[in-house]
RNA sequence: GGCGCGGUGGCAGAGUGGUCAUGCAGCGGACUGCAACUCCGUGUACGCCGGUUCGAUUCCGACCCGCGCCUCCA
């Protein structure tokens, strides 16, 4: 059983196969930081984090590179409205992001490259792009020439005429063809500027994946990934540019893209005010609960991001920390994760739908298992949920961690102790009594023969 | 107008040319002082109409409906 993905540039499943064989690369395209992220810029942050984790579990040496966007108009429009530094709000909202993603279990990527860093890098590919006929100066502005690229178009399949049918792009008179796209612009006044053999001005927008990518990773790449709503234009472009630039050699042997994440079944997005900052949904829900909701659909269909869901996500992993404080003192032991219909499941084209059913059954199996197979169930549980970035904190904690507000855990261990007593003395009503005032304040008892659990509901 | 995706049981969500997804909810049972957890069992489905086939939810065609992209976008 190999790794299969699909590949939005052939549109069908592949067997993945990296160029140097053991060493695979990935690049993610990372967000704009100009404000606090919302629920579908987390998405293929989640996504890719776990591919990476099945990439590392398969390769020797896997470079996963995820850039931050700080030089974008977005940004220098929020901070002129802030009366801030572009540099200090970029800043200020990167370290945000990296706050919001580790609440999400998400891994450090290998290389988190800043487009400000790289611009000789950006300007380097430009000049080669115009050296090679790509590319042309127009009124300070340089601009790649899509009729020189035969293959514009490939990935996001469509032609330069059904492009400009569409009539939603602007013609600017310095253009030679309607649809050429900006990779060097002027910056005028005190707007941030680079200086470059073409006048002081700032990078566009798909420039920094290509110089980035060329610098970090080499020319060629296996695994690209980011949200469908970037195939056309950013990584239509991004391939034109390095393509371009490296005389027709393969920019990126995999792409690989997530559906949207909807509200009431409408895209979300910013001007139908309708996203969820990350944020906002970790004062409501832990980290790991919206992780878990992100991965509860397959990562290339549109899902919809609604309380329901964070419920039953919440109560899916009530069940297996369950399990796990169920088999608290049972040790671990080595176990070969990868021959489990579970591993399987990630291995094809992450379908972590399937793989959840096949954590279910390891639940189940370590529920009833004898006290011989405990260790091994317990093992393989915590494995599979170690390759999801799921149910790594110590179980005990997980049902009793108190939220801002809500009664202690001192009291509550107070009056289950009293219920005790109240038992042994058969006083059921206090007993009950007891049971209905925890219940009120969101704690559910459960008597066993070892004794009464508490978690927070 | 061009390109593309989807429609599966009350809900979520996989998948397949022929006995099963799975989870939640529901129902029945075991366990329990009562519960909860857990375990066992159980019903309900493939948008519509044709075609191919011994057999179609799956393949093909038409249609209906929903959604996305067509230079801000995860």
């Amino acid at each position: 059983m190999t790794l299969q993905v699909y590949n939005t540039q052939t549109r069908q499943k592949e067997a993945f196969e990296p160029l140097e064989p053991g060493k695979v690369k990935m690049y993610v395209c990372g967000p704009t930081v100009y404000n606090l992220v919302h629920i579908g810029n987390a998405r293929p942050v989640v996504v890719f984090d776990t591919l990476f984790r099945v990439l590392q579990s398969e390769y020797d040496e896997v470079t996963y590179a995820r850039n931050i966007t700080d030089i974008d108009d977005k940004i220098m429009k929020a901070a002129a409205e802030n009366g801030e530094p572009i540099s200090q709000l970029a800043s200020r909202y990167a370290k945000e992001f990296e706050a919001d993603m580790s609440q999400l279990n998400n891994l450090q990527p290998t290389i988190v490259p800043y487009a400000t860093d790289h611009l000789p890098q950006m300007i380097s590919m430009v000049q080669r792009l115009i050296d090679k006929g790509h590319a042309y100066e127009a009124e300070g502005h340089v601009l790649f020439a899509v009729q020189s690229m035969e293959d514009y178009g490939k990935l996001s399949n469509r032609s330069l005429e059904d492009m400009l049918d569409g009539a939603r792009v602007e013609v600017a008179p310095y253009k030679k063809y309607a649809g050429d796209f900006v990779l060097w612009k002027p910056s005028t006044g005190n707007e941030p500027g680079w200086d470059s053999p073409w006048g002081r001005g700032r990078p566009g927008w798909h420039l920094e994946c290509s110089a980035m990518i060329e610098a970090h990773l080499g020319e060629t790449i296996d695994i690209h990934g980011g949200g469908r709503d970037l195939v056309f234009p950013h990584h239509e472009n991004e391939t034109a540019q390095s393509c371009c630039a490296h005389d027709g050699k393969q920019y990126v042997r995999y792409w690989m893209h997530n559906g949207y994440i909807n509200i009431g079944g409408e895209k979300m997005s910013k001007s139908l005010g309708n996203f969820r900052t990350v944020r906002e949904l970790l004062s409501q829900y832990r980290g790991e609960v919206i992780r878990c909701a992100l991965l509860s659909a397959q990562y290339r269909s549109e899902m919809d991001f609604s309380t329901d869901l964070l419920e039953e996500t919440k109560a899916r992993l009530d069940a297996f920390y369950g399990a796990l404080r169920d088999a608290g003192d049972i040790a671990t032991v080595d176990v070969d994760i990868k021959s489990e219909p579970f591993y399987a499941a990630l291995l094809d084209d992450l379908n972590t739908p399937v793989a959840f059913g096949e954590l279910r059954q390891i639940a189940r199996d370590l529920n009833k298992a004898d006290d011989g197979d405990k260790p091994k169930y317990k093992s393989l549980l915590l494995k599979a949920g170690e390759l999801l970035g799921l149910l790594q904190q110590d179980p005990e904690q997980w049902f009793t961690d108190a939220g801002a507000d809500g009664i202690s855990a001192e009291e509550v261990e107070a009056l289950i102790a009293e219920r005790v007593q109240a038992k042994l003395d058969k006083n059921y009503g206090r007993a009950d009594e007891i049971r209905e005032e925890l219940k009120v304040q969101g704690v559910v008892l459960e008597d066993s023969r070892e004794g009464t659990k508490w978690r927070r509901e």
